[in-house]
RNA sequence: GGGCGACUAGCUCAGUUGGUUAGAGCGCUACGUUCACACCGUAGAGGUCACAAGUUCGAAUCUUGUGUCGCCCACCA
């Protein structure tokens, strides 16, 4: 093709469609676990699982910065010679989901899960699942993610539940699974519990209500009545003791030892309000603690309350959790429904606990019959108040404050949180935890940057057993089956009187050979005692002596049907046996990522090869839910740790420095980013603004359909399902169009200028590689002896090797924005700016041309490939384009010795048909020269000050400048041969060069420091002078240099520092003078000439 | 309450073990369409590196304190 027809625009939508299919049908991202390399030894695996986006929406620019990091990586690696994989794949994410869809339902239908039944609410999930997940993977191919597609998975797939049924299985097997009573965070809505990850709080006004509780019996002398306050009036239909501390006199003492502490080391303007504080506390004492002892006698002899409403009595308990520094000094007990109050029950288990409330959130039977049914925080909540004013035992005048409130939320249906008494599973976490620990601890597993290691090491270290049940229809559901027996006899027909140690294994082998189940070790039993299950329930169960046998399965048919034709499960319910309702925690499925979309438990050549993974990179957010728990995971079923490497991510935040998210309206699609920037943009500024700080603003603008006017998104117009161009003043919708007028609009998008820096670079070189293919025009491969490389020959192919370098250990460090700026400062400023500019003139001198050729085609080709990473697109475009010209490109002869002794350049005919498959450069150390560098630096200088001259002089470009050159003679004669380049580049002609070269008589002139003495710049500017101007700039020079050498002098004057500063570092000073000062008299020799 | 981080040019950010007069992109000013590129080129203006004290011959960089902001964890009868 004729490449002057290219466009002088990248298109990098046209590229876009173009390579990622051509790679995809190539087949480069699919990772064989057999691959060989040339020298047919198996390739070095390196894997990197992607952390699986949840299918509840589409991914936002956070993703886009995780998985463009993630893909250049893999790319790099690929094209390194490792086996690479990149292993995809989505996440059910259970609550996020199922959330997200019963709300639609709701909102949609007026429907809820109950009216479609389980079977029905699934199926809608896995709809809404397909649509996202092809919506997901739809982002990710645009954003030319490098995935192996052919394996992709999901969390909730076959090979996924096979996983999760193993390690839950093995887990069971090992006795680190257990029910137990727990307060959970219920959220009513879903009905649910969800964890403490899944709560959010939020301020709400409220109330901080005091309500009397009438002593029963009090001796004279004593109180009548204790006082309690709350924020939940309605929790106390389900008191069951209030407390006073055992010993206010100690606890006040303590408070106030701890105050004085406090007040010891505060800031200044802290210390008044402790001072205040301990006033108060000065105060209680005097006041409140005769009472508070008196109290404690009474609770000590056992005296009752009678709890208002409902007509119980409840004791007054002793018990340290009641803080006499904090409001009566007494607090109500409801340990069904507070955490607290629940350990308080613990320690006294006489006093019962009372549960008020149905899943639904509304009263349940056990209040009096007047407050039933009712929901709790509202109308239960104005019963109770009313009827303990009404009681005398409130006064809202003076028993009501007004009070901001922390509310916890469920973050999956925004609804408040009831702190509930149930049912749930759990994992024992000390000895994981620790084994987690361990493998950070002892450098297994590293973390970057490695200040995140310190909140994983914090979290694990509280070894917190974790809840793994959830109340949902949307996961994976636990393969238990349970029946209560009221007692042995119930279970055995009589036939065993005790149950031992042995007693599993009997069970185990009575179930097989009972029931003709073979294959035992699918199965695995448990029973609890009520005493252990229940303990917490004494009420309700003290009468019962029973137990329950649980019963994990891990096949639920047999895998040989011919031969054991039934189902296990159908076994177990023939027998009475439930399966637990409870679907597992999604993150249980995802703690297996790595191992199970290798094929684990299976032992599977990918497992095999990619296990462990190399890197995990992933944002800080989940260093704990998921990190930690894929870490003990694969430690437990594997005995190796998943990864090796975990690489933080940035977090990317909105103009404001607040996080982004749909809630807000602040987030941004990549997909509009590409539209308008192409992903090439999108992928190198993503990695541009990827430093070790780790939070980046990107302020957000709409982008008018219209018009294309930008403007700034604010937190007043992110909200709006319409706005109106500043500009054109057009109307255009957005994300939250909802309403059938608003949708109709075109729709607004959501860009950052910040992709700018990207797409302006990826035209640079767009254009920089157009000239290159024009220019390329009869090339001809071949070797290039050294004798017949220029100056600039030899500085670009010396950058160019530490560029490689550079970027190479950038890289491998997770340095991205290093490696970014690295090269784009190389491409544009030198690349650009200085080579292709000095080819122009070669090109137009035959017997120059064909070295340029080679090196600019060279230094192309190198340049593509060190750029692939982070624009694969353009640089596939590019590199396709060049094998039409120069399908064989390099420095040395093809088959013949290398052309510098330990160059290694690779040698022609090794073009690659895909710059995906490419090979990663290699710095050529033999290139590397400083003394070219510093030469080249010279012609820099020489050329900057001849612009500088005509700039500060006002003389057009157009005019032809001349100019002289005073300096040694091997400056000069490096110097002189340039001339074409200062005519091309400053459109300016060097009159004489050398020790002698005299200045024009009319002149502006420069200075400048070379290697070897200074070297003088002489303009003729005769037929423009400007005197004031010319004395403007040197009187500005003279200024600044004078400025500069005297805070040399104070240096150099100071004693201590002659004394005690490196001897380098004294003489640089020095030199640096001596330099300063032969400017300086340059210029002053300037000046009095043009008096 | 505990922990972590940030504060550098109008904006967004670099600045790796302390050592030239602190850099980039955008924006701004002036000039320029010379045939790779106006998503461009050339030149320029713009910073008491949040503040204070300390360590040091020397501090944007190390220490301590202060201020402002952000994030995570815990707790809030």
């Amino acid at each position: 093709m004729d490449f002057k027809d290219l466009p002088s625009q990248y298109d990098h939508g046209a590229a876009q469609q173009r390579w990622y299919p051509y790679w995809e049908s190539k087949g480069y991202f699919h990772a064989d676990p057999g691959a060989k390399d040339a020298a047919g030894k198996p390739k070095k695996p390196y894997t990197i699982v992607i952390p699986p986006p949840n299918v509840t929406g589409a991914l936002h620019i956070g993703h886009a910065l995780n998985n463009t990091l993630q893909d250049i990586l893999i790319r790099q690696k690929r094209m390194q010679g490792f086996n690479t994989l990149w292993m995809p794949g989505t996440d059910h994410a259970g609550i996020a989901t199922q959330a997200v869809v019963e709300r639609r339902l709701f909102e949609e239908e007026k429907k809820t899960r109950h009216d479609l039944d389980r079977e029905g609410l699934v199926d809608r999930i896995w709809k809404w699942k397909e649509q996202y997940e092809a919506r997901i993977l739809g982002q990710l191919k645009a954003m030319g993610c490098s995935c192996d597609w052919e394996r992709a998975r999901f969390t909730l797939d076959d090979v996924c539940a096979k996983a999760v049924r193993e390690w839950f299985f093995r887990l069971f097997k090992d006795g680190k699974i257990y029910r137990g009573k727990r307060l959970v965070n219920w959220d009513t809505f879903l009905q649910t519990a969800v964890s403490d990850d899944e709560v959010f709080h939020e301020p709400t006004k409220g109330h901080f209500w005091h309500f009397k509780y009438p002593v029963i019996d009090p001796k004279p002398g004593e109180p009548t009545h204790v006082t309690i306050a709350t924020t939940r009036p309605e929790t106390m239909l389900g008191d069951t003791a209030v407390a006073v501390h055992p010993d206010p006199a100690k606890a006040l003492d303590r408070a106030d030892a701890e105050l004085r502490e406090k007040l010891h080391s505060a800031p200044a303007k802290e210390k008044a309000a402790i001072e205040a504080e301990m006033e108060a506390l000065m105060a209680r004492r005097k006041n409140l603690l005769p009472q508070l002892e008196k109290l404690r006698d009474m609770a000590l002899r056992g005296v009752m309350l009678e709890l208002p409403l409902t007509g119980r009595k409840i004791p007054l308990l002793a018990d340290e959790w009641a803080k006499p520094e904090l409001g009566s000094g007494c607090v109500k007990i409801t340990p069904a429904h507070d955490a607290n109050d629940y350990d308080v029950y613990q320690r006294h288990p006489e006093i019962g606990l009372i549960n008020i409330m149905k899943v639904e959130g509304l009263t349940n039977d056990a209040v009096p019959e007047k407050y039933r049914g009712l929901k709790m925080h509202t109308k239960a909540r104005e019963a109770v108040v009313a009827d303990m004013e009404a009681a005398s035992l409130y006064n809202p005048e003076t028993d009501r404050e007004d009070r901001e409130i922390d509310l916890a939320h469920s973050d999956r249906s925004k609804t408040p949180i009831e702190p509930y008494l149930a049912d749930q599973w759990f994992v024992k976490m000390d000895e994981l935890a620790q084994t987690a620990m361990d493998a950070v601890t002892s450098g297994q597993v590293k973390i970057t940057p490695e200040r995140y290691a310190k909140g994983y090491l914090d979290w694990l270290g509280e070894k917190r057993d974790w809840p793994i049940g959830r109340q949902l229809w949307w996961g994976h559901r636990i393969p238990v089956w349970s029946r209560h027996y009221d007692s042995e006899q119930e279970y055995w027909g009589g036939g065993l009187k005790t149950l031992d140690d042995s007693f599993q294994d009997e069970l185990s082998d009575r179930l097989s050979s009972l029931e003709k189940c073979h294959e035992p070790q699918q199965v695995c039993l448990r029973y609890v005692h009520d005493d252990d299950l229940t303990k917490t329930f004494r009420e309700e169960s003290s009468a019962k002596c029973g137990f329950t046998v649980f019963v994990c399965v891990l096949r639920e048919a047999n895998e040989a049907p011919d031969v054991y034709d039934h189902h296990i499960v159908e076994l177990l319910e023939k027998q009475g046996f439930v399966q637990t309702d409870d679907v597992l925690d999604t993150w249980f499925s995802s703690a297996l990522w790595p191992m199970s979309t290798l094929g684990w438990p299976d032992e599977t050549p990918e497992l095999e090869t990619f296990y462990p993974t190399t890197t995990l990179i992933t944002s800080r957010d989940i260093i704990t839910l998921w990190v930690a728990r894929m870490v003990l995971a694969g430690l437990y079923n594997m005995g190796e740790v998943p990864f090796h490497e975990v690489y933080i991510t940035p977090k990317i935040l909105d103009g404001y420095g607040e996080t982004m998210s749909k809630s807000k309206g602040n987030g941004v699609d990549p997909i509009d980013v590409i539209e308008k920037f192409g992903a090439d943009a999108l992928r190198f500024g993503l990695a541009y603004l990827t430093t070790d700080t780790q939070d980046v603003k990107l302020p957000v603008d709409f982008e008018c359909p219209h018009c294309g006017a930008q403007f700034a998104q604010t937190k007043k117009n992110r909200q709006l399902p319409r706005i109106e161009c500043e500009k054109c003043k057009k109307p255009f919708s957005t994300q939250w169009a909802e309403k059938p007028e608003d949708k109709a609009l075109a729709r607004g998008a959501v860009v950052s200028e910040r992709f700018e820096l990207g797409r302006n670079f990826c035209n640079k070189l767009w254009n920089a590689s157009r000239f290159s293919l024009i220019n390329l025009e009869g090339y001809e491969p071949g070797a290039v002896a050294d004798n017949d490389l220029l100056i600039e020959d030899r500085w670009l192919l010396s950058r160019l090797s530490t560029v490689t370098e550079q970027v190479t250990d950038s890289l491998a460090k997770y340095r991205y924005a290093d490696a970014a700026r690295t090269i784009y400062d190389f491409a544009w400023n030198e690349f650009c700016s200085f080579y292709i500019e000095m080819t122009k003139a070669r090109f137009a001198v035959p017997e120059q041309r064909t070295t340029a050729q080679r090196v600019l085609a060279h230094a192309l080709d190198t340049l593509l490939r060190l750029l692939h990473p982070m624009i694969p697109f353009l640089t596939e475009e590019v590199w396709q384009l060049l094998a039409q010209v120069a399908p064989e490109r390099s420095l040395s002869e093809p088959g013949g010795p290398p052309p510098r002794s330990g160059s290694r350049t690779p040698r022609l005919g090794q073009t690659a048909e895909s710059v995906c498959i490419a090979s990663w450069p290699v710095p050529d150390k033999a290139r590397q020269d400083a003394t070219i560098e510093a030469q080249f630096a010279n012609f820099q200088a020489v050329l900057g000050a001849v612009r500088e001259i005509r700039k500060s002089q006002n003389i057009p470009f157009k005019e032809e400048l001349l100019f002289s050159v005073r300096c040694d003679t091997p400056t000069s004669m490096r110097l002189e041969p340039m001339q074409p380049y200062f005519s091309k580049m400053a459109n300016a002609t060097g009159t004489a060069w050398g020790p002698s070269a005299a200045a024009p008589h009319i002149a502006a002139s420069a200075t400048l420091t070379g290697q070897s003495g200074s070297i003088e710049v002489h303009v003729d500017v005769s037929r423009f002078i400007d005197v004031a101007a010319e004395r403007k700039r040197l009187e500005k020079q003279r200024d600044e240099l004078t400025k500069f050498i005297k805070s040399i002098d104070a240096k150099l004057s100071n004693a201590a520092f002659v004394d005690k500063a490196p001897a380098d570092v004294v003489q640089q000073q020095r030199d640096k003078r001596a330099e300063l000062a032969a400017q300086l008299a340059s210029v002053e020799t300037a000046l009095a000439k043009l008096k």
